[in-house]
DNA sequence: CGGATTTTTGAAAACCATCAACGCGGGTGG
DNA sequence: CCACCCGCGTTGATGGTTTTCAAAAATCCG
């Protein structure tokens, strides 16, 4: 408990003022004019800060509040009866989390801290008014549910087409990818908040396989993962290894 | 050719008249005003009948017309380039087809039809148009981009999860319960127009290993698929064999 | 240093893929 | 009208990828 008070004081919390956000060119109201961030401000609760393994949101139950993740990882989740886990996205700085709760009774997933986060916290009925108002975040969170979709159905086709080794390749070119969008990866070194068991969970895979498969790509000298980096050693190797296609598709008009 | 010709008299034409159209209801804009849906018949550029195995969408390639599916079966794939094909929905009546064409440059993904098809035809450039003038598409076609997304995440815990017995018997559920809400199921009877090979591409499964997972469902007295129709024998035990969990999520609040 | 978490290792088995051949039926063409 | 062909489903044998189970080693953290 003292640490999960530590790991608080490590992470920053968002200013009072959006239009000063330094994150907020990542979140899903980008696009949102200057002006009408004033009315995003006052949906705003106020911030909040979890440590590691704390749920945010859990499958099945209601809720009535929104989230932008400012600091640190999350990732959502959906939980078979037996205990089978599927992680559906790892959730960086800027996403927005909880779309779901502005029109159904019941989240459709879980969505847990994976390091200590910070959020912004917005509630739900202001939040619908916001879009009632300002059409255009209307606008921006179509967009950005779309870019997301289109995000998942290269998931689904990791899991229902690509081999164990190209799996985990894409996953850690992906993550790689939004970070190197926010400056964060020196040199092919990047931090790496994920466990092997999340891997697993998240590619539809075992920890154990992850393991010997993640040994491959270490001996084949194309990454490292360290505890809580990774280390790409051969970036143009890796990408070929998942047949180039990279997000062309998400190239705006 | 003679056959595609004959298929397409066999398909139906939308009514002219938005506001009499029989399947608006299952549509993405279902809750549009009355009074709106003169705009949305505005963006209309007519109708398309298609024969089967038509490319709506290619992927990677830049699309100027969105889709509202009226008759007929679709899917949406993605391709490897190797060849593997993930399939990544099914459509049926009501679908909204093309969401992407609105920002991306390129469609990520391809449709095609399954059986003859007729399409509701809108132009790019008069959807936005309504979009910024009733915003009230917006937000339906939010809502709806939502509701994919939880569909979209169930079938990745399919893929991740679950076994081929059980993906199997799921994915036949959801089809059944699609259709019955149409009210298209008579008795556990209902049209199916998808090839065991659509059921192993959007399953991460190959044919083979389908056809021997169908007989298994058939001999325990479960469902028997004909060639353009399934039969559910055993709706409480399908059921079971999936672990319960349908859609309680999807509860409009 | 000690306890919990995470990663690694090994052996055996399950599940599913692959390959190849055959059967069946509906539509086409002779 | 019948034979043929093609698309689709079935079957069997075999092999590979991945899982499972169990235990040890390594790492982190207090």
């Amino acid at each position: 408990m003292a640490r999960a008070t530590i790991q608080n004081w490590q992470t920053s919390l968002p200013p009072g003022d959006c239009a000063a956000c330094p994150i907020r060119k990542f979140a899903a109201y980008a696009g949102a004019s200057r002006g009408s961030l004033k009315f995003l401000r006052s949906c705003r609760l106020g911030e909040r800060v979890l440590p590691p393994k704390r749920n945010i949101y859990r499958e099945e139950r209601e809720a009535d509040e929104l989230f932008t993740l400012y600091d640190g990882w999350a990732f959502t989740y959906k939980l078979l009866p037996d205990g089978r886990r599927q992680i559906l996205d790892f959730l960086l700085p800027g996403s927005f989390i909880g779309l779901h709760v502005l029109w159904f009774k019941a989240m459709p997933h879980s969505v847990q801290s994976l390091t200590s986060v910070s959020l912004c916290v917005f509630d739900k009925e202001k939040f619908r008014d916001l879009l009632r108002r300002k059409p255009e975040y209307e606008r921006e969170l179509l967009k950005y549910s779309a870019s997301c979709q289109a995000l998942s159905d290269e998931r689904l086709s990791d899991l229902g087409r690509r081999t164990a080794k190209e799996r985990i390749a894409r996953l850690i070119l992906e993550i790689h990818d939004q970070l190197a969008d926010r400056g964060m990866v020196d040199r092919g070194s990047f931090p790496f908040h994920v466990r092997q068991e999340h891997i697993a969970d998240a590619l539809g895979l075992t920890k154990v396989h992850v393991s010997r498969t993640l040994q491959g790509l270490r001996h084949e000298g194309l990454v490292e993962i360290g505890r809580q980096t990774a280390n790409i050693l051969d970036l143009r190797g890796l990408r070929e290894l998942t047949g180039f296609t990279e997000r062309r598709a998400l190239q705006l008009c």
